[in-house]
DNA sequence: TTTT
DNA sequence: TTTT
């Protein structure tokens, strides 16, 4: 009925881009959630999950496009989990978020216009013009 | 920085519940989210997500008392991916739901205050009074 | 940037639909979100909050369809601030949900198919396969 | 039963900061979500809402410490719409988030450890060991 | 593997 | 393995 994730972390790695058969893109991020807290000692505690993101169409171009290492995102998708089978024959599991909307928040790795060399000269990080 | 899933969905079994070395509960559910829709062709196509559910404390122990196999529950907590071994010493991961909030929407599997043989009279689903 | 409202709540009332000059439809909802709590002596306390709902097109249509006064509903958009004046003149401000996700969720306002006078048999409620 | 709003939106202003009558710190946030898009003429359109938001506690205190005008925050919490007479006697509705999250996500009203005078040295945005 |  |  509801299966929603939404996610704001920032990516560990370059997006990596791929065509399906019939040329339409996507995009595989991982993207890293802190929590910081302090334990009952006082202690600063951190946990750091790293989530598999998957982009397809539109979004996974823009991802391709914008967003390096570093790179502050807002995600927002479904959970999917698919079996499949590794090279000994086991049965393997992957949970990955198939993200609809993607929002560039900022941090290191965004690719504002002053770095494109493709003449997008006005679209800028943040543009809900980008068709999201 | 955000981690959050939100799911409404049916359990596909009773939750299973099981207590830490210091007593206090866990429950496990699974949930099923189902997407329905017409594709080109207009044909009604449906996909079913099994989601792995945990929950701590009190909202366990609620889990145990009032969910049954089909009751429709919304859920809502972080991702959280596991690292283990098999007995082959293979390596496996495990993506679950880590539930900080849970409601009980109705359904066949919720057992109301008429089922219960506890004399908890008063404590209707939907009851927010349930620390959660 | 993000502009998300999400409720589960009941309506207080039948929607009321109407047309734009173009004939789409328009539905006006008003859900209650109730939250229940135990304060510190104890007591059992109550509070609802009401929500001003609007939703466009097919959704409109299908809520004017199957909702009525009691449904248990999932609703998500954004909000939305109208200015206004009112008869006298003075400046009034109107916040509503402007929804573009519904899920109904049963409850004693969800018309069913067997209540459909309509022939729509095989469309139930929790129907992904509506256009919402 | 559920009551959620998030925005990811920039402050209009800086944070007004008060207190209640116990000493306990209140903060009132305006926020402004803006969306773009391209309608059907191709031309790039623009709607910015405002949204008033309350925190209460530790979190506005650390509003107030951190946060300034055109800082990027993030912002979960629940809808309130109250009642009031303004000074003619008129009824009047405002309807305002009760923040109970709220995370930094950057900008240029974003106050970093660089720039406090008060010796947070190690207290950086972001962090979610402040007791959001 | 990220960020502050 | 759920539900409509």
């Amino acid at each position: 009925m509801l299966n929603k994730t939404q996610l704001i972390g920032h990516l560990g790695r370059d997006p990596e881009l791929r065509q399906t058969k019939d040329g339409s893109a996507v995009a595989n991020l991982s993207v890293a959630t802190s929590e910081r807290w302090l334990d009952q000692s006082g202690q600063r505690q951190e946990r750091t999950e790293w989530h598999r993101v998957v982009l397809f169409g539109r979004p996974a171009e823009i991802a391709g496009q914008y967003l390096t290492k570093g790179a502050l995102v807002y995600l927002e998708g479904r959970l999917q989990t698919r079996q499949w089978q590794d090279q000994s024959g086991q049965e393997r599991v992957s949970t990955e978020i198939v993200a609809e909307r993607m929002k560039m928040l900022g941090g290191k790795g965004l690719n504002g216009t002053a770095k494109t060399a493709d003449g997008a000269a006005d679209v800028a990080p943040f543009d809900d013009a980008l068709p999201f």
